[in-house]
DNA sequence: CCTCCACTGGGTACGTTGTACGCGGTTCCG
DNA sequence: CGGAACCGCGTACAACGTACCCAGTGGAGG
């Protein structure tokens, strides 16, 4: 019923064998959208924005990507590129997922608009499909493929969404158009009475916390991944010796936040 | 510098004191919105169309709602009011983050396109705050703020990365046409090939796992679950039995992210 | 060498989107 | 009983993705 023709991105050559040699190429393409993306927003890359920023006309991007839709999916795989995997399944798990975790957060705070890219279906690129054969390959020797599936959810979804809280934050400051010190006074209008209402004892606490933070957002972050990271540790057998998780006062002062 | 007239939906009235009364009503565009959602995606409901759905013009809906963008809030709030969390910081904290998780997914499912609003500012409405409440609510008696906005990052993380894989591989399913047993046998071509040529074994895996699951969806969901509470417990204290609660210590002195 | 035609970049145009603006009618306040 | 405040809604516009068409170009077959 739908259409059977569909055929990826991944699949389709960027060049044909005859005819007069193109002039840019989809890497050129899909390096300038990332620039528009990352300096004005994913709605800013428009395809003539593109074709302005290098110089061609807007049509003619469509004579090396099928679609808008495509060329997003090519950026979103040029981005999965930038997270360093290299040697991963290095034998430490556990360094070698941290290392993942702080690569994938660093990617998406370099470039926010990813978070606003629905993956509705998910498009195997060759970044991507090398991340996958690293990442999963770290804790392949050790469990089965799905529990190494929603070992891997843990880590990403934690990843993802404190950093998608991360962005939300900085994306309030920017539009509230005060400085980030002025902000942590007065905060937007409606959260104010929110608090003051002092219906939301819980909300209150966090915008509290929000604007006193003693923690930075480093910190925080290695904070929540060495739990994520000792949950993965309790899932696997106890041949999977990396770093073994200490006491939990040990933990405490190797790892955990440093006071500021 | 920035607009700083922007208010929230939710400070904005609904209904001013004069003039004459409303055919409307927010409650039932953002029904008609979601209706649509729900039955061709996000992108079908366009202000039009939810306009044509309800009787009316479409400019008519910009008396009640600033702008699109506002409306998806809306719509977003009104999903987190599917969830139910009457009465949740019940004592068994085990409980109920297992209720939570399990309506969080079963809201997702339902309305797949939530996926795909970003929340690149959060919006507080009224049903996102009372969940707030709840469900912060539960964890609150044994960690310190932060620990338990981690904690939940993890929890929020794991379902919506479950889910959204979940959603992929339906819509994928649905896009190429076949039935989910034609599907097991034939995937796609690009899929196929990268099977065939035997460079990425552990895709591979993932690829047969996917066709031969060996457990259901919601026992592989509830499996990994039961995975992220422990490494909750984990991070709680002692004295935080699941059955029993128990009054807050001083434990977090020693035990909370650096609290001081 | 010439010839052919698959290819190139790009201009024009169309359908669809969100929404600014203004109109005539309706309701409530003073 | 005005008149201000609000209603629903038709028109209009800018910006979007992209279908279609064109004139040029350069590698392959003769």
């Amino acid at each position: 019923m739908a259409d059977a023709e569909y055929v990826s991105i991944w699949m389709r050559p960027e060049r044909p064998a005859r005819g007069p040699k193109p002039v840019y190429s989809r890497a050129q393409i899909t390096e300038a959208a990332i620039r528009i993306a990352d300096a004005e927003g994913l709605d800013a890359a428009t395809m003539r924005r593109i074709a302005a920023e290098i110089g061609a006309g807007a049509m003619s991007l469509y004579r090396y990507v099928p679609s808008r839709d495509n060329l997003v999916e090519l950026m979103a795989d040029r981005l999965m590129g930038e997270i360093d995997v290299t040697g991963m399944p290095s034998g430490d798990w556990r360094a070698d997922l941290t290392r993942y975790a702080d690569g994938l957060r660093a990617m998406w705070l370099r470039h926010p608009w990813i978070s606003t890219v629905q993956r509705s279906l998910p498009s195997f690129g060759p970044n991507q499909l090398l991340l996958i054969e690293r990442l999963m390959g770290v804790l392949d020797p050790f469990v089965s493929i799905d529990e190494n599936l929603s070992l891997m959810a843990v880590l990403n979804g934690y990843v993802e969404g404190t950093v998608r809280e991360e962005i939300s934050s900085a994306e309030e400051v920017r539009r509230s158009g005060l400085s980030e010190s002025e902000w942590m006074e007065r905060s937007s209008p409606y959260v104010d009475r929110l608090v003051k209402s002092g219906e939301y004892p819980i909300f209150t606490k966090i915008v509290m916390e929000a604007r006193q933070p003693h923690l930075s957002r480093d910190d925080q972050f290695r904070y929540g991944l060495q739990r994520v990271l000792d949950c993965i540790a309790a899932a696997l057998p106890s041949t999977a010796g990396s770093a073994m998780p200490a006491h939990r006062e040990e933990r405490e002062e190797q790892d955990g936040p440093g006071h500021r």
